[in-house]
RNA sequence: GGCGCCAUAGCCAAGCGGUAAGGCAGAGGCCUGCAAAGCCUUUAUUCUCCAGUUCGAUUCUGGAUGGCGCCUCCA
C-alpha cells in the first residue's frame, strides 16, 4: 500500500485511486517567460519520480503538466526582449524541454497551453458567475472568496485570519481584499480574447482548475507542486473549481519543499537563484537528478557546487557496480560458487523489497537509494563469483529501478562508441606492453593523458577497465 | 499578527516508542609497479535544551532556544 503526505490532511494516508489501477496526475508547471532554475527543477524531477514509481508500482498513470503562456510577466519580458507574448512562451517552453530532458524527465501525457483553453476558460467564469461565486467589475471579474465556505482548507488559515494581516491590500474594486482575479481587462496593447466581459485574458489560478478537469475529470488523483503554491494558488484552484462543480477537485496534495542557497528559499525575487542550464554546463543531469532524489521530496535542500560535488562521487559509486554487473553479464562465469551466487540474488532480493518499502512511505527516494548503496556492496563482494545468471538478474534488477530514479544508466556521450572502444583497446594494449617491460612512465603518461581526457584507467587483476568520469 | 515546517556525527541524510541506515570526508589495513576501483576495520553511550507520559523516548506531550517558509509573483 502507498502512502502519501496528503497537504489537505495534513498527516500520511494511504493512497486509494479514484479508479483501481490508475492514477491521474496534475502538476503544475512553469510560467514562460525565463529559462526555469534549480527551485523550479525540484517539483519537475520529483513528480516525474514519482509518476515513475507508481508506473514501477503497475498503475496506469496519466500526468499533465501545464504551461502558463500568458501573463504579466511573459507581457514584460516581450517588452524587453522587443519580441511577442507568444513567441516569448514559445522560446521557453523550447528551452523548458531542452533542460528537462537533461534531467531524464519523460514528457507529460499532456502538456496543455492557457491560450489554447480560452472557452473552457470563459465558460468556467460565466459558471462561477451564474452560481454567485464571482462578479464582474469594470472588465475584471473576481472570485468571492466569502461566497465559497471551504475556503482556506488546504492552507489551514480562515478569511479573518488572513485579513488581519498587515500585508493584504485592499484592491479597490474587490468586495473582499481575498478575492482574486478570475479575468483581467486587458490594457491597451496587451494580448487579449474576447469574453462576455470584454477583451481581458485570465487570472493565473483559473488556468488550472479548467485544465486539470478538462483532461483528468473531477475527483482527480494527485495535484502537485511547490509548498508556495498551497496558498494562494492551489487553495484558489479549489474554490474555482468546487465552487463551481459542487463537488471535490483532487484526492491527494502532494507539495514539494524549497531548495535554498545558505539556508534561503531560491528564489526569483531574492535574486538568488541558478538557472538549471548554468548548473547543467558544470554537472551532467543524471548528478543533479541524484543530488535532488537524495533528500525526502518534502524537506529543504541546499544548494551548493560542493553538495552536487558529492552526489557525483555517491553516484560513482553505484554506476561502478552498475557496470562491473554489465561486464560480468557478458561474460561466463569463470569460478562460479553457488553461495556468492546466493548472497547476490539475496542482495537483489533484499533491495527490490527494501525500495518498494521505501516509495511506498510517502516516496522516500532517500532511504531507496540507501538500499541500491547496500546492495553495490553485495555487487563488489559476491558478483565476480556468481553465476552469470544471478548477474543477469542484479543487473536487471538495477535497471528496472532506474526506471524510478532514472539517474544510474550513464547517458550517451554522443561519441562512436565502438570506435573509442577498439581506440581504448589500442591504448590499452601499448600500454600493457610497457607495463610488461617495466616502463612506468610510458604507462603513467598514458593514464595522465587519458584521465585529463575524461578517461579513468583501472588496473585489475585480469582486466584492464575504463570509464568516462565526469 | 495568523498558519506551518525543521533542529540527528566533520559535512549531507534516513529513522520517529525498544535502544542510532546510507553517502561524502577522515584514520588504519588488504590489493596494486604506483595509482584507481573495491574489500575489511574504525569515526554519535547518543539524536538543540528543559520538564512530563512510559518498563523504556531521538521518536509521544508541554515549554524554551535557534533556523526556515507561507499569508504578495514565486516550484
Amino acid at each position: 500500500m502507498i502512502q502519501v503526505y496528503n497537504t489537505m490532511e495534513g498527516r500520511k494516508v494511504d493512497f486509494v485511486p479514484r479508479e483501481a489501477g490508475k492514477v491521474a496526475m496534475y502538476v503544475c508547471g512553469p510560467t514562460v517567460y525565463n529559462y526555469i532554475h534549480l527551485g523550479n527543477a525540484r517539483p519537475i524531477v520529483v513528480f516525474d519520480t514519482i509518476r515513475r514509481y507508481f508506473k514501477y508500482a503497475g498503475y496506469a498513470v496519466t500526468y499533465v503538466q501545464n504551461f502558463t503562456d500568458v501573463d504579466d510577466k511573459i507581457i514584460n519580458r516581450a517588452l524587453e526582449e522587443k519580441s511577442s507574448a507568444a513567441a516569448v512562451a514559445e522560446k521557453y517552453i523550447a528551452a523548458y524541454f531542452e533542460d528537462v530532458q537533461e534531467l531524464n524527465v519523460l514528457p507529460a501525457d499532456v502538456h496543455p497551453r492557457v491560450t489554447e483553453h480560452m472557452p473552457q476558460i470563459i465558460a468556467l467564469v460565466e459558471q462561477l458567475l451564474a452560481k454567485g461565486a464571482a462578479y464582474a467589475v469594470n472588465g475584471d471579474v473576481y472570485f468571492a472568496v466569502e461566497s465559497f465556505a471551504d475556503y482556506g482548507k488546504l492552507s489551514g488559515r480562515d478569511l479573518e485570519d488572513m485579513q488581519a494581516g498587515a500585508r493584504v491590500q485592499v484592491g479597490e474594486q474587490k468586495r473582499n481584499p481575498m478575492d482574486f482575479a478570475l479575468w483581467k481587462a486587458a490594457k491597451p496593447g496587451e494580448p487579449s480574447w474576447e469574453s462576455p466581459w470584454g477583451p481581458g485574458r485570465p487570472g493565473w489560478h483559473i488556468e488550472c482548475s479548467v485544465m486539470s478537469r478538462e483532461y483528468l475529470g473531477d475527483g482527480f488523483d494527485i495535484h502537485g507542486g511547490g509548498a508556495d503554491l498551497i496558498f494562494p494558488h492551489h487553495e484558489n484552484e479549489i474554490a474555482q473549481a468546487e465552487a463551481a462543480s459542487g463537488c471535490c477537485f483532487a484526492r491527494y496534495w502532494l507539495h514539494n519543499g524549497f531548495i535554498t542557497v545558505n539556508d534561503e528559499k531560491m528564489s526569483k525575487s531574492l535574486g538568488n537563484f541558478f538557472l538549471l542550464r548554468e548548473i547543467l554546463e558544470k554537472f551532467p543531469g543524471d548528478v543533479v537528478r541524484f543530488y535532488l532524489l537524495n533528500t525526502h521530496y518534502r524537506s529543504p535542500i541546499d544548494f551548493d557546487d560542493e553538495k552536487l560535488q558529492i552526489a557525483a562521487k555517491s553516484l560513482g559509486r553505484i554506476r561502478n557496480a552498475y557496470a562491473l554487473l554489465q561486464e560480468l553479464a557478458e561474460q561466463p562465469a569463470a569460478g562460479a560458487q553457488a553461495e556468492a551466487s546466493d548472497a547476490l540474488r539475496q542482495a537483489a532480493a533484499t533491495l527490490r523489497e527494501a525500495f518498494a518499502a521505501a516509495m511506498d512511505d510517502d516516496f522516500n527516494t532517500a532511504l531507496a537509494i540507501a538500499a541500491i548503496f547496500d546492495f553495490t556492496k553485495a555487487v563488489n563482494t559476491h558478483a565476480a563469483q556468481a553465476e552469470q545468471a544471478a548477474v543477469q538478474e542484479a543487473l536487471q534488477l538495477l535497471e528496472a529501478l532506474d526506471e524510478v530514479i532514472a539517474c544510474i544508466k550513464p547517458r550517451q556521450k554522443g561519441v562512436d562508441d565502438e570506435l573509442v572502444g577498439k581506440l581504448m583497446d589500442l591504448l590499452i594494449a601499448v600500454r600493457q606492453q610497457a607495463r610488461q617491460r617495466k616502463d612506468w612512465g610510458t604507462a603513467d603518461y598514458i593514464r595522465d593523458a587519458l584521465k585529463d581526457c575524461g578517461i579513468a584507467l583501472e588496473d585489475g587483476a585480469e582486466a584492464v577497465r575504463w570509464k568516462f568520469v565526469e
